[in-house]
DNA sequence: TATTTTTACGCAACCGATTGCATTTGTTGT
DNA sequence: ACAACAAATGCAATCGGTTGCGTAAAAATA
């Protein structure tokens, strides 16, 4: 068992009989440092296999070049193609990424926070969990300049940075589309949430394509549900085409609640596009899987993602202090397949 | 801007007039320190906001409850539920998780080792990257007693723990489904990985069932691919029902390649189940989206995370140096759905 | 050659929690 | 009332890089 002890540069210090201050200052290309001693460092550092002990590093210096990355879960598409994003550009600049998830639990997020802020990263990009009321666990980070994003779920009284869609603007477009494919009927599944207000963001644009288009509002047609999940989507279908006439169009916030619709209306017998057309939310994977394809609205998740880890790592470097924490809005798109064809 | 510098034990140690030795104690309910001080210390510590230092506290004591998690990818359903397992486990103990990601590149998968040790995880759970030949980048943690755990895509020639599925069964039970459901000329996809011998159990499996049952061995039948992406499935798909007569049966080792294949047979018009039988493999979430549903074998992903961080935690608490580096073989089923139906 | 400037490196404090050992305070026994 | 012992707390070193400041040696200038 060979219990081999931690290289530090005090060994290579005795080793070069030189003083840790230099083989630190070696180590890092310090300008002060001639050339000569500093391939000297490194070869020995290289030889007697030194790593750089991190956590005094940090704890000196008082930052980690370490994102955490809070969210509430990594198994969907969506969110574990964000975090794809964030660590693609962490990574090139030579950030670590500590993710951890809140499992949509207010409490945990509240737990996890902390773990964060106790494990000194230096910056934060957060996805809210569902339960969140209140923001007051992140004041940690802003009161200690340690920067923060919020991404997608984001809270609408808080300061900071944000990146996120509009999902006004993308409600409208995915209802506008079923319109334009002939619908008079749509139906709108929605999902009560406080803090994350993406769900109202999407029924309003929902609801402004059918003004502007002329086209009857009708309470019957909105589904509201508590979570999203595929059962959720199932009985919020069942209730639709329990109506008489069923709707002949539903514009679902996720692809999960479209797929569970139209896996119902084949159930039923109901022809999806035919007689029901429906345009799902995220693009995710299963939206090319099921039959008919789905339409869907993009989501540009690793996209939202390397922005996210931009702002950090920028911010981080220039070390103003700008107040200026402005939100990030990407594109989004209508993605016409099968699932809404005349 | 409320520039509050972190609290520290030795802020609250002056308020109180105590020794930071006691704050550190009685916030760890110390059974040397009194039941008065610690309430007094903890209602303190409270009061001014501390969190402790997570820094300070592994650099002492060279021991950081951390678990590192090194990936190809968080974007698979079969490894975001992996971490959603070891997460699980990790916080019951109150660790915390560090997910790195290779990208499947060998180069990256160094790289983020040399990371996780500079980080000073208290241990490592890993599956390999497809390109990885060489484990002596592994070699740091044994040599420290750091526990690693290898999950799913192993090594074998390394001794160390390993949780894994019996690859070789799970093959062999797969294709005796499709012979059981009436198959008889049965093609196989596999992939080539020198490390991750995972494919070749799984085409053992396929091989020896076939024998056992007396089905023909056909070279013509088994596509070898390089990777296992949508597209390659195709192609694979595309050559096999090129064939004449084509296959009645399929064992893809895994959903992606199964779903290709699926598709690609109903786009020629070929019947499946009735024509053309598919048995995949991780019963991924698109296996019960795609129509026909998927027939499938189980992969316990979640099951095998919680494994992999309890095996790294029993193993950091008892602290003894266990030589025996066992493996774990979790149990696969068979999911016999609309896919391969007689 | 003497003096100033530059270059290269060393010294030692520091970050914050932990812990072995020393010390003080409190309690029990006689 | 005093030794003997237990309980509670303090002291100070430690982990391993980092960094401001000081200084010796080398180079440039007078």
């Amino acid at each position: 068992m060979e219990e081999n002890k931690h290289v530090t540069i005090y060994d290579i210090a005795e080793r070069l009989n030189l003083a840790t201050s230099t083989i630190s200052r070696a180590l890092k290309d310090h300008h002060t440092i001639s050339d000569k001693t500093i391939k000297k460092v490194k070869k020995t550092a290289e030889e007697m296999g030194f790593v750089p002990n991190t956590l005094a590093a940090g704890l000196r210096g008082n930052k980690t070049k370490t994102i955490g990355v809070l969210i509430p879960t990594v198994t969907q598409p969506f969110l574990s193609s964000l975090i794809s994003g964030i660590e693609i550009t962490a990574q090139k600049s030579d950030y670590t990424v500590i993710i951890m998830q809140s499992h949509d639990s207010y409490e945990e997020e509240v737990n996890m926070a902390k773990s964060l802020y106790s494990n000194r990263v230096s910056g934060v990009i957060c996805s809210l969990a569902m339960e969140t009321r209140d923001t007051a666990h992140f004041h940690q980070f802003s009161n200690n300049n340690i920067p923060l994003v919020f991404v997608d779920r984001v809270p609408k009284d808080y300061n900071t940075f944000r990146v996120v869609i509009d999902n006004y603007t993308a409600g409208y477009k995915a209802t506008k589309h079923l319109i334009e494919q002939g619908c008079i009927r749509i139906a709108h599944i929605t999902a009560g949430s406080e803090l994350g207000n993406l769900y109202n963001e999407r029924k309003r644009g929902y609801i402004e394509a059918l003004k502007d288009h002329n086209v009857d509002i009708d309470e019957k047609l909105i589904i509201n549900l508590n979570s999203v999940t595929y059962e959720d989507g199932v009985k919020a279908s069942n209730a639709l085409f329990d109506l008489d006439p069923i709707p002949d169009g539903l514009f679902a916030p996720g692809d999960i609640l479209a797929v569970s619709a139209v896996q119902t209306a084949k159930k039923r017998g109901i022809k999806v596009p035919e007689e029901f057309k429906v345009i799902g939310f995220n693009n995710d994977p299963i939206s090319q899987i099921i039959d008919p394809n789905l339409s869907t609205i993009t989501h540009p998740a690793e996209k939202m993602g390397k922005a996210a880890a931009e702002i950090i790592i920028k911010n981080l470097k220039s070390s103003k202090n700008d107040d200026a924490k402005e939100i990030t809005f990407l594109n989004t798109e209508v993605l016409a397949r099968e699932s809404t064809q005349k």
